[in-house]
DNA sequence: CGCGAATTCCCACATTATGGGGAACGCTAA
DNA sequence: TTAGCGTTCCCCATAATGTGGGAATTCGCG
C-alpha cells in the first residue's frame, strides 16, 4: 500500500521551493518564521539544539524565537527541550475553514458526486496566490488499481506542484493571462521541467488548449497507478478561478468511453460549485 | 439550532485571555505575530488600513508585516487590499494531523465508542502547554435536546476554556500537582471566577475529588441543553494526561442509571487509547 | 488607456534584536 | 526528599535592523 503525500522529504517545506533559507541580513522578522520550516512530517518535533545548529543562531537567538512563538501558540513544547507546532495552528485553521466559501460549497456539493463511481474520489482544490493546495476530499481513503492499493490520506493540506497534474493545471490555464504571464517570466524554468512547454509560446498554447477543452486528464502523472481528471471551479459571475474540481481513479478504470461522462459530472459539479460561492 | 463555537466575538482570539495587544516596546517580533489574533471567525478578511489602526501601526510597517506573513504563507491577499490566513496554516496543520499520535488513536478507537449511544457525540481534547483544544469529534454534528438541536460543527480547532466544562476538568485534575500549584499562582482569579474554588485548598480539594473519582460529569454548564462526561487520558506509562475523552449528550438524555455505563464506557475508551499513545 | 488605490522603495534615526556568560529554574533519577 | 544536570531566562554593551514619513511604482478597475 503506498500512500501519497506522507513521505515529505526530511525538509522540504514548500515555502523553500520559492525562498531559500534566509541569508544573514535578510530580516529577523522572517527569520524567525524560518522556524516553521523545519517542521516536517518526518520531523514533527524539534529541540532548541537543532534549530540552532540547522538555522545558525546562537543561543540566546533561538531560544527567543521559540518563546515568541510559543507565546503566540504556533509553538508548543511538548517535552523539556522538544518542541512542537502549536495549537494556534489548529485554532487557525478552523478559523479558515469555517470561512472558506469553496470549502463549505465542496461539503455540500462532493458527496453526491463521490458517490456517483465506486473506486475513485473527488478532490477539491483551491489557489492561494500562487500555490495549489487540497481542500477537502471526499470518497474513499485508498483506490485499489489493479491489486495496489493508493491511499490519499489527510487531503486536507496536501500542497500540490503548481505546474504539474490535473488539478493544478485546470486553475493555471484559467488564470488571467497576465498572471499567467508572470508565473512565466518568474518560475519559467519550472514550468519546462513539469513537461508544459519550452518557451511562452508552448506554454500558452497548451493552456489554451486546456481552457478550450474544459477540463484535463491526466494518467499516470500524479501517481504511477492513478488517473485524473480535472475542471476548473469559477467564481459566481465566472470572472475568476477559485479552484479545481478532480477526479481520482485507478489508471485501469479510466477508459475513453467513459470520459465524457466523468467530465460532464465535474462540470455539473462545479456549476453547483460556483452558484454556492461569492 | 445553536451553534457552539461558531459566533466568536468579533475580537477574542484566545492568546488575548493571557496576552493583552502588546504595547509599543514589548518587542517586534511578536508585535507582528498579532497580526494572527486580528483574524476571526466573524472576521476572516482584514483590510491593511484596519490593521494599521487597530493594531497601531504605521502604513509601511503594516505593510512590511502583512509582506513577511505572506511570503511566509501564514497571510494571503484575497483581493487587492484584503489578506486572509494563507496556505502554511492549513499545510502546517495537516503536518499536526499526521504527527498527533493521540488523533490517530483517536480516529481508530472513537468510532465504536460514538456508536454504543445515539443521539450524542464523542470529543477528543489534547492539552498543549495551558490551553486545551478539541482535536476530534465522532458522531452526529448536532444533538437534539427536547426540540432544540444543538451542534458543534467543525470540532476540532475549537478552544476550551481551561477551568471550565468536563473535558478541561478532566485533564486539569490529572496534571502534576506542581503545574496546577503554578497555575493557581499565576490565574487563580480566573479559577475562582470558573467556580473551581475560592481558594488553593478548595481548589486542589476540588481536583483531588475529580482524581478519586476518575471522571468529571457536568450538566448545562458548557451549554444549557447539554450534559458532559470526561475521563483523562494517560500515556501508556500513566506518567501523565495527554487529553480527555468526553461523551457530550442531551441534558435530558443524561440519567443517574446510565451515568455507571457512561464512564464504564469512557474508560475502556481512553485505556485503549492509551495503549496506542507513546 | 488612464485614473485612483494599493504596495513598494528610500533613507535618517533610534528602537530593538543580538549573543556571550552566568544564574535560576524545572525536570529526572537516586 | 535531595542531588545533579540540562533547559531556560536574565543582564547588558554593541550594532544590526526595524521604523515611519513621503515619493515612486505598480496594480487593478472602469
Amino acid at each position: 500500500m503506498r500512500d501519497i503525500g506522507e513521505s515529505e522529504a526530511p525538509a522540504t517545506p514548500s515555502s523553500q521551493v520559492a525562498r531559500r533559507p534566509d541569508a544573514p541580513g535578510a530580516g529577523s522578522l522572517a527569520r524567525m518564521l524560518d522556524v516553521l520550516d523545519m517542521f516536517s512530517a518526518t520531523r514533527p518535533v524539534l529541540r532548541v539544539d537543532d534549530l540552532q545548529a540547522r538555522l545558525g543562531y546562537s543561543k540566546s537567538t533561538a531560544y527567543r524565537y521559540v518563546k515568541t512563538l510559543c507565546d503566540a501558540g504556533l509553538l508548543a513544547q511538548a517535552a523539556q527541550g522538544r518542541y512542537t507546532l502549536g495549537p494556534r495552528v489548529v485554532e487557525l485553521e478552523r478559523l479558515m475553514r469555517i470561512a472558506d466559501p469553496l470549502l463549505q460549497a465542496g461539503e455540500a456539493v462532493l458527496p453526491a458526486l463521490a458517490a456517483e463511481q465506486p473506486n475513485s474520489m473527488v478532490l477539491l482544490c483551491s489557489l492561494y496566490r500562487d500555490k495549489v493546495l487540497c481542500v477537502h476530499r471526499e470518497g474513499p481513503e485508498a483506490i485499489d488499481s489493479g491489486g495496489h492499493s493508493v491511499s490519499i490520506l489527510r487531503a486536507r493540506g496536501l500542497p500540490l506542484p503548481l505546474f504539474q497534474g490535473a488539478a493544478s493545471l485546470a486553475i493555471l490555464a484559467h488564470l488571467p493571462t497576465p498572471r499567467i504571464r508572470a508565473l512565466f517570466a518568474a518560475r519559467g524554468a519550472e514550468m519546462a521541467a513539469a513537461g508544459l512547454g519550452a518557451d511562452w509560446a508552448e506554454v500558452r498554447q497548451r493552456l489554451a488548449s486546456i481552457r478550450r477543452d474544459g477540463h484535463v486528464a491526466t494518467a499516470g502523472r500524479f501517481n504511477r497507478h492513478l488517473a485524473a481528471v480535472s475542471v476548473p471551479v469559477l467564481s459566481r459571475d465566472g470572472s475568476q478561478v477559485s479552484g479545481s474540481l478532480t477526479r481520482i481513479m485507478a489508471i485501469g478504470d479510466y477508459v475513453p468511453g467513459d470520459h465524457g461522462r466523468i467530465v460532464a459530472s465535474l462540470q455539473a459539479g462545479a456549476k453547483q460549485l460556483s452558484t454556492r460561492l461569492p
